[in-house]
DNA sequence: TCTGGGGTCCTAGGACCC
DNA sequence: TCTGGGGTCCTAGGACCC
């Protein structure tokens, strides 16, 4: 192994649990096994897209997020589950706690995948033998299969994980990056989109090896600083590191609905704004935050979406809180259109400890706006006379 | 009777300040 | 008669990912 990798360099493993959605599901009901499954809501609440779906279904062309009527068109025999995320959360943490019995450099970067820095243990193997140990176990024990990618950095990684599916293990080395990345689709690389790949193909960038030779200033001209980041991917080269606590923080919460038909009566969309801020409200009191920006979000008929916020003076946790604001940008900026979803989202957050903090220096402000800032002027004017603060309009 | 819901990060433009 | 230049904060939208 240590001809494989450098002594100083990194070994880190990403393991993407497959179509985990349909595997928990699988694993809870073992007679799902072997069938075309996909997960999908409720097709009348307007919610009947396909979340996650079976190698069995993939065969059939069954794709996320495809509408599940085309879904059971592709596959007549198609079997559908709703969501469960209650369920799924509970896997995931199964699987991350497994994981980090191996060590404690692992990054969740989703509720089915997550990186893990295993750099230091040469102890427990090579890297090939801790990647089967890992997927046994996480097969054995919890009955949910995984494919994993082996690279010397996060990004490599991520592609080597993508590459067999499912129940791979993939190998992908600094010098594998010519022969096995390159000659890819831009478009298969993570982090280029669909808008991102037209753009690239205007600059004649149509694999990951045009981007990686791409021309530096063109690059920065059409898609910022991003695409400069793109192409350093593409030459297999990224710096961050795995880190435990990069997901522990969140730095919003939010809740949104489509609904199940288009509406236009301000009292009925006011109602269902009092129930996300109500959701919202107590997600956000489970993990301990409050919000000093809240926004809605407001999509039309039309798919046309916008959304409006505002910081607050004062952090909110109460749902009725969160509701008036809610409130009162709906009102603002509604346009009387008939609307398909609503969402509410709490921005910079805060924990409770610092909450305290933030409000008692509100409540501070609020009083030293009042009297006492007028009193410590004229005692320092008092002091060191009339030149430095002079009286009238400034302090009014 | 197409196109969910949860996020993160980046950017552009305006306000405001020095 | 002619108006700078840099920095920060804020809001809104877009791209992307799972």
């Amino acid at each position: 192994m240590q001809q494989f990798y450098p002594k100083k360099g990194r070994v880190i493993l990403h393991v993407d649990m497959n179509s985990f959605f349909a595997s928990v599901e699988m694993a809870y009901d073992p007679t799902l096994k072997g069938k075309p499954l996909a997960i999908a809501g409720d097709e009348r609440q307007r919610k009947g897209i396909v979340v996650t779906c079976s190698y069995e279904a993939r065969k059939f062309g069954v794709k996320t997020p495809m509408p599940l009527w085309e879904a059971k068109k592709l596959c007549p025999n198609l079997l559908v589950k709703r969501p469960n995320f209650e369920r799924y959360r509970q896997a995931s943490q199964a699987m991350f706690e497994l994981l980090r019995t191996f060590s404690d450099l692992v990054e969740p970067v989703s509720i089915d995948e997550g990186y893990i820095d295993i750099s230091a243990c040469q102890e427990l193997g090579s890297p090939l033998e801790i990647a089967n140990r890992i997927q046994q176990l996480l097969l054995n024990q919890l009955d949910l299969p995984c494919s994993i990618g082996i690279a010397p950095n996060k990004f490599l990684a991520k592609m080597a994980s993508d590459m067999k599916k499912p129940l791979g293990i993939t190998v992908l080395r600094k010098r594998d990056v010519p022969h096995i990345l390159w000659p890819l689709p831009v478009v298969e690389m993570h982090g280029v989109g669909e808008k991102t790949a037209i753009k690239m193909a205007d600059l004649q960038i149509k694999t990951i090896g045009d981007l990686a030779k791409a021309n530096d200033m063109q690059l920065r001209a059409t898609l910022g600083i991003r695409g400069l980041k793109l192409k350093e991917r593409a030459n297999g080269e990224d710096i961050r590191a795995v880190d435990p606590d990069a997901a522990a923080e969140n730095k919003s919460v939010g809740n949104s609905v489509t609904l199940p038909q288009d509406l236009a009566i301000q009292a009925e969309l006011l109602a269902v704004l009092e129930k996300l801020a109500k959701s919202v409200s107590d997600r956000m009191k489970k993990k301990g935050y409050l919000t000093m920006n809240v926004a809605i979000t407001i999509r039309y008929k039309d798919r046309k979406t916008i959304t409006r916020g505002r910081k607050l003076r004062n952090p909110l946790i109460r749902s009725d809180e969160i509701f008036l604001e809610a409130k009162s940008l709906f009102i603002e900026n509604w346009n009387g259109d008939p609307v398909r979803l609503l969402g509410i989202t709490g921005l910079d957050l805060v924990d409770e400890d610092q909450a305290n903090e933030q409000l008692n220096l509100f409540t501070f402000e609020k009083a030293a706006k009042l009297e006492p800032l007028h009193q410590v002027v004229d005692q320092l004017r008092d002091k060191y006379g009339h030149a430095i603060f002079k009286k009238g309009k400034d302090f009014d």
